[in-house]
DNA sequence: GTGAAAGCGCTAACAG
DNA sequence: CTGTTAGCGCTTTCAC
């Protein structure tokens, strides 16, 4: 079980450890004869480079810039701090510094402005969350031509450029919306999927898990529950929400898409709406204390602070141990109810 | 933002590297005044050591120990190698050495045989679970004396000799299951918790998850739902699950506090036993297949795995940058029912 | 008490 | 093409 370093193999090989090094990197300058020796010798024992060594050397600052909304426009992405905050504190002493921008998530031009900023810095890495799928897009590029690695989360575009998305299979998240009301609604009983958007540019993200949730209720089609959808904008949801109420009194669920379930629990008490279950997204204060009193049954948990803590350790240790970025990771689909919820905050 | 070395500390508090490095370890033979000038610095500069060159120099293999039952007795175990093999892998090349032992999951002679040969390894850490309690203590003395750094997972033990325990609360995912219990039965209705085991070894764990899941119910008490007990061995559940049956023709619902909620759907099929729900423990293959088609309503996830995997880590990440280890990590209790469930088998 | 120096494993520059 | 060497930041030994 003994670990051999460069120098044993330089030694078994015959050669001197700067040989060793050429071959191991590929620097050429070797000849085949010794290239061969080494070769055998490095798979033979399965070499693996002593990671703290190899950093050492590499005695570099790895700077890397954290974009997200302004939690203070939307706190859904709160959590996000925190994720952040825990990687800040983990690679601190290896010199990694992690540096956080906000942009507003209603305005294009904010976004492309921040970006730019953080162009100008010329970090290694960035990660962000690309509300603007075309801006996205092009931002991504630029990073890309200045030679800066580029990862997403929570919203997935595609494009070459990046190269690492964290996030949650929404498609996925909707069916397990719809099972779950199936499961608590009355028989044939009606359920309203409700879209609420300051801008629409989370059109993709709602419209994935509308399409999960009819895809599940679509296998039980003739028998069973009559799905329909109401889709407004945040500043018409209380006009829009009690009309539609009153002109289908058999709704006995709601599927909110965003974290804003808590906005349609409002209305519902306020105009004495009962018997309404509901199923939404998201930790947030206020969902949590619909939660805990059952008035929301279900929330599914995003887990924001994960999605940027995972972001930022990828980075972190490719830039460190050399480690593969994975290209994709998809994080459980978190079921909440008020008894685990517990479970969740403290994690 | 520079990164600050002891170099840079020596050369500004007007000493040598060697003296400030005394004073970190406090190694005692330093002057009050050159120790004055050096704290000082260290505190302005909030000085962090640089944990790769730390660790470089400290060409130690260390060995960790995995100790737990046999898989091949009880399929539960059976994650516990993919998270081992995991750490091994991720860890590997930072000289950590973690080699797996199991002992028989009914046998105590064997609990305490494995444990032996391990002590007699002097292995720097021993990860393992307690599955009994008394030998458990008493062994964990034995690698306490011996200077040996104890962790346990999955089950908890009380003993100061313990430095870690990764698990869930089992209170609490008793509770869990109570509230989704009672979104799927009827009002009313009857709900039986089956406690099965092979040699009551498992009795604490399941006492607990017991008193949580009638702790729920209890806040219901009088106009809701009433909850009974079935407490057998596993040779003799046939027999008793069908005995006990017949004679509350009104049961509605089972909680299965163990892996073995399989077991009992093949019972409840052979004897055409209809309309009961079920709730149930871990993504045993078994069990996966009776979620997939609905039989199994929900199962509660204890992420063995994941215990296995954060277990090992905590005690590599402690020797290899000196981290904390902390004393209690409990994990999420995740609800899986068929929709979600493959989000947690692709993590 | 203190400083100087060697060395952990790896990299990269330099001389041959 | 190849070996030697210096040095990353920290620890530890040794001599003063």
């Amino acid at each position: 079980m003994k670990t051999y370093t460069i120098k044993d193999i330089a030694k078994l090989a015959g050669v001197s450890k700067g040989t060793v090094d050429r071959v191991i990197h590929k620097r050429g300058k070797v000849s085949q004869k010794a290239f061969d020796a080494v070769t055998k010798l490095l798979e033979e024992i399965d070499y693996q480079p002593n990671p703290m060594a190899r950093n050492l050397k590499n005695n570099k600052i790895y700077d890397i810039c954290l974009v997200l909304p302004n939690p203070e426009e939307d706190s859904f992405w709160e959590p996000c701090i925190l994720g952040a905050n825990q990687a800040i504190e983990e690679f601190k002493s290896f010199g990694v510094n992690i540096k956080l921008f906000f942009y507003s998530p209603t305005s294009t031009k904010s976004f492309q402005d921040v970006n730019n900023k953080v162009l100008k810095l010329k970090p290694d890495a960035v990660l962000l969350t690309p509300l603007f799928y075309k801006e996205s897009v092009s931002v991504a590029k630029n990073y890309q031509l200045a030679g800066i690695i580029v990862s997403i989360f929570n919203n997935q575009i595609d494009s070459k450029q990046v190269v690492s998305f964290v996030g949650q299979n929404l498609f996925q998240s909707g069916r397990v919306a719809a099972q779950l009301m199936h499961m608590i609604v009355p028989e044939k009983s009606e359920v309203v999927i409700v879209h609420i958007d300051e801008t629409f540019n989370n059109a993709i993200h709602m419209q994935q898990k509308e399409k999960g949730f009819r895809d599940y209720f679509g296998e039980f089609r003739g028998t069973n529950n009559n799905v329909s959808v109401l889709s407004v904008k945040q500043e018409n949801l209380y006009q829009s929400l009690i009309e539609f109420l009153k002109s289908n009194q058999n709704i006995s669920g709601i599927f909110v898409t965003t974290s804003k379930a808590y906005k349609v629990v409002e209305i519902l008490q306020q105009n004495n709406f009962k018997n309404i279950k509901l199923i939404g997204y998201d930790l947030l204060t206020e969902n949590i204390d619909l939660l805990k009193s059952n008035i929301i049954s279900f929330l599914i948990h995003q887990s924001p602070k994960t999605q940027t803590y995972l972001g930022l350790t990828y980075l972190v240790e490719h830039f460190l141990f050399k480690k593969e970025i994975p290209s994709k990771k998809l994080l459980p689909i978190d079921i909440v109810n008020s008894e685990n919820l517990g479970s969740y905050l403290e994690n």
